[in-house]
DNA sequence: TAGGCCATCTGGTCCT
DNA sequence: AGGACCAGATGGCCTA
């Protein structure tokens, strides 16, 4: 039991070694990056919250404004397809209330990203994983658990 | 300087 | 109607 438990914990250390040869060679330099956003000197944020062009005085709400928002997708954009539908107008406080709400949501999401960064097994001095990371380590670190329970 | 990553805003869609 | 979720756009920061 105790050698068995040994030897998962070697496997283990492998493994962790085999994902940073395979899919992090690059992950050997000190520090982390940790970035914080500061919203009031983000000119985006203020321009943004400026902008009144979906607001409902900007008037765009009467002129069919499906046909006036830029859409990266084109003609497949689902807003495009199918049948016509009237956008939605919200003022600037449910606008704001709504970039809140979408903020909290993030930080939830990034909470859950944290907690999954805890679980997945690195080397203390590896530079902090990014979020697409944490996924694809998460998703090999439980195949390889899972092979490992099924063998033995 | 380019590319990666991230935070934030935004508007569309779905759901209650 | 309004909140949750999602994806695109944008700009800042950091590193190679």
């Amino acid at each position: 039991m105790e050698a068995q438990g040994r030897c998962a914990e070697l496997t283990l250390i492998d493994f962790v070694n085999d994902m940073n040869a395979m899919e992090f060679p690059y992950k050997c330099a000190l520090g982390a990056k940790q970035q914080v956003a500061h919203p009031q000197t983000c000119p985006n944020y203020r321009v943004r919250l400026c902008d009144s062009s979906w607001s409902r005085e900007s008037g765009l709400g009467a002129v069919e404004p499906q046909h006036l928002h830029l859409c990266a997708q084109g003609s497949s954009c689902s807003a495009h397809a199918g049948r016509s539908r009237r956008r939605r107008i919200i003022t600037v406080v449910q606008r704001q209330a709504a970039n809140v709400r979408e903020r909290k949501r993030m930080f939830s999401l990034n909470e859950a990203f944290d907690e999954l960064r805890r679980k997945v097994p690195t080397f203390a001095y590896e530079k902090r994983l990014s979020r697409i990371e944490t996924l694809r380590l998460a998703i090999v670190y439980i195949s390889f658990m899972t092979d490992l329970l099924e063998n033995t």
